[in-house]
DNA sequence: TTAATTTGTTTAAGTGCCTTAATTAATAAT
DNA sequence: ATTATTAATTAAGGCACTTAAACAAATTAA
């Protein structure tokens, strides 16, 4: 078989990325939350408590719009602000156990639903997925 | 080599889609589009024209903030209302000649910013990614 | 050690996304 | 014909998001 030009994979492989999320998301209408909130929820909860700034890099926004959305969602339980001793120009961001376990339960039943369409694969079928999951991460470093 | 569970490969696969689109979307800055506009105009552009209802139901929003949205894209020439003479109800939503350069022209730099993170990888290792490619697209199917 | 600069967050004001509820219009059903 | 269903829009309001400005803490320089 001839090489697939690497282009050509890229291409596959992001509109892959994209028809897998738009999928999966389906059940996220289940934890109340808007996209803005999850996602910056999903970052502290899988990345770890995070600055204004980080967050703001991360969800590629502003740091006044991360400041704001934080407000609201402090003032609903899903995160707090805590002090960073080191330097006290910077808030920290946590997520409250509320917040980890609302992003917790989307988590899983998205993966919940991804594994209930994987089900139909083969063994080796599955091992392909994994190996390029693996080679994605792997990828992705800086 | 112990076969992976499933919803191990379901998780892994989850999160490397999650963390390639993040890296991807860097780019998309370059449009001058909020997230909702290339959203919407990328269904658009890529699945074909669709309703109002279509579009709101692809979105995950209400066919209200639908409405709205294309007022404002329209307003800036991404995409046009057209009737549809079989049901006069519905409105076709398509996208501009600019709507479709600008974003065919996002979706290449993100394309091409995924082909230089891959170049790195060997033959054997992209062709993998391939087949997953169309492993993923094959199971999406309904 | 002050002073100046840089870095990180917040506040204020304004635009646009997004919601629910109500309205209008076209199709389908009886 | 009337009624019910489906599709889109409008109106009013809340929240996401922006830029510009203000503020505070840390770093650098004199």
């Amino acid at each position: 078989m001839t090489p697939a030009p690497i282009e050509d994979v890229a291409d596959k492989l992001h509109t892959a990325a994209i028809h897998l999320l738009r999928r999966v998301r389906d059940v996220d209408a289940a934890t109340g939350l808007n996209a803005a909130r999850l996602s910056a929820l999903s970052y502290l909860v899988f990345a770890g408590p995070a600055t204004v700034g980080e967050l703001a890099r991360a969800e590629q926004v502003t740091p006044a719009n991360i400041s704001q959305l934080i407000n609201g969602m402090q003032n609903d339980s899903l995160v707090e602000r805590v002090e960073d001793p080191n330097d006290r120009r910077v808030t920290l961001v946590c997520p409250t156990k509320k917040g980890e376990r609302i992003m917790r339960e989307a988590r899983t039943a998205r993966v919940g639903l991804l594994t209930s369409m994987l089900s139909k694969l083969q063994g080796s079928e599955l091992e392909t997925l994994s190996q390029a999951a693996q080679l994605i991460e792997h990828t992705l470093r800086p």
